[in-house]
DNA sequence: CGGATGCGGTCCATTAATGGACCACAGTAT
DNA sequence: ATACTGTGGTCCATTAATGGACCGCATCCG
């Protein structure tokens, strides 16, 4: 059996993230998937590189033998992409982002910053805006959305899942008597907060704008159920329930295929779906 | 789209093999299959590095900036391979091998001496014959063979390009009026020599042993067609034409299939295949 | 000129890999 | 003691990749 180079992310993944779970999510799969190719891979180099523990995944001696070599590797092929892409395109030009404002402000920006710091000469513009027709109009190049399934004919990637959680003001003595700061929609809303704790909470405060609603938790006027990314940062804020969570939506990163041979763009996408993976802890809500 | 790290072994083996047909064989999958694995490369790169023409698959220069890391990338993963492999389980028994005799002695025996030194516990049977049966029967764990293609059955991967030059006595003070010192077949061998310069001169000697005929070349009987490993670092031959060479019939590494499994065969097919590869020049008389 | 043989390219029935659901176990908090 | 949350592990319906068949083109040979 030849060695499958790929095993190697996953080797790579599990040494970082110490479980099959935590690889999983950075590596944008399934633990199922992780630990099956772990074990293709132990097949191939006939030597096992972790041990399994009900804490999770312990390199062993070989493991340690290897892991050098893989991060050399794994530099090796960064510096495939970028010599071999660099070979082709000098990268300047501009790039058209559109996001929720909540993941920009909250996620994004420091991300952005970074790629304006490393690529110079590529602009970035914020379209702030929340609506499919902005790729089909080619009004943006990229967008992160969130549904159940982008539009067929938009190349999409699935973002590490995005969780909410219940802030209210940071101090607040008796968070649980609170009522919810929700949104207009209320079927939508209902339906949002029919698997949280607080599913028989009346909804005291209908407020249509998702910053409106945290200043409003801010100030104490109940309960919001606010991205994770926007709350758990916020130290005016603290979360009703420590450990309560539930997903967003499905978190994509969204391009028109027309676009993808633009450079600038392709880069500017890999960069920043790398970023906010290496944040997959933070975006659900762990820790 | 992240980079398919595999995507880099087709990316090798079509450099070594010039066609997507040839690069399937050395791979054991499909044309289409590698030729989808390019696209999704040059994708995943944004950079073409191949360019598509009928005779074939011609590299292109960001294809040129890939290929010295990408060789890197391949000896790290054989690396990989036996650092690891090495580190867990203990190789032993036998692998039997068979080759031509010519190519074992002037260019394997120290091969396979390294390999020794590396894995003493793995023994070396030389079955120095020239007969594809060697594998069907099991007689032999790894064939080298030269021929247009390997059976189809058997697990071919295609060596670096070996070259004939044409060969005289060291010291011979007019080398082109010589006569050959050629092969009893003589209507394969007139094909062999109308390709060089001296397609008319005449066939002194036919000789039906390829030692023997580099033994009457060192005597001065006459000028021989001989491998480059042959009459290179022989100081008592030198090359008639200084830089003419031609390629041979295309040298395959071969095992039988049902041997894959075994690791020790594996582990000598890689060592043996990445030893000559390093020697690519060698064997190609360049230089 | 026609046949043979190479090449790249595309399509879709088949095959292999994926991932979501579920299981059991272990540790922690109440 | 119980509930919750983490872990590794397995299974199978679903999804994605494969490869064999076929196409068109180019070259070579008789």
């Amino acid at each position: 059996m030849s060695l499958d180079w790929n095993d190697l992310k996953v080797f790579l993944a599990l040494e970082r993230g110490r479980s099959a779970r935590a690889a999983a999510v950075s590596l944008g799969t399934s633990h199922s998937t992780v630990l099956r190719r772990l074990q293709t891979l132990e097949h191939a180099l006939g030597a096992q590189v972790f041990d399994r523990t009900p804490e999770g995944l312990l390199i062993t001696g070989p493991g340690e033998t290897l892991l050098h070599k893989a991060q050399q590797i794994e530099a090796d092929f960064l510096e495939v992409e970028r010599e071999v892409a660099g070979a082709d395109v000098v990268l300047k030009g501009a790039v058209r982002l559109t996001a929720p404002p909540a993941v920009l402000k909250y996620l994004m920006l420091p991300i952005l910053a970074d790629f304006r710091a490393k690529y110079p000469e590529i602009e970035i513009e914020i379209v702030s805006t929340n609506r499919f027709t902005d790729l089909n109009k080619r009004d943006a190049d990229i967008a992160v959305r969130f549904s159940e399934e982008p539009d067929d004919y938009l190349v999409g990637r699935r973002l590490p899942p995005f969780h909410d959680a219940i802030f209210c003001a940071r101090g607040t003595a008796d968070p649980q008597g609170m009522g919810w700061i929700g949104w207009t929609n209320t079927v939508r809303f209902q339906e949002r907060i029919a698997t949280t704790p607080f599913s028989n909470a009346p909804v005291d405060w209908t407020i249509p704008d998702l910053e409106l609603q945290a200043q409003a938790a801010r100030e104490g006027l109940g309960m919001a159920l606010l991205p994770c990314v926007m709350g758990d940062r916020d130290d005016r804020l603290q979360r009703v329930v420590p450990h309560f969570t539930q997903p967003t939506l499905t978190a994509w990163l969204l391009q028109h295929p027309d676009l993808r041979r633009l450079e600038r763009v392709r880069i500017f996408a890999e960069f920043v779906f790398a970023a906010i993976s290496k944040q997959s802890r933070f975006v659900a809500g762990i820790g």
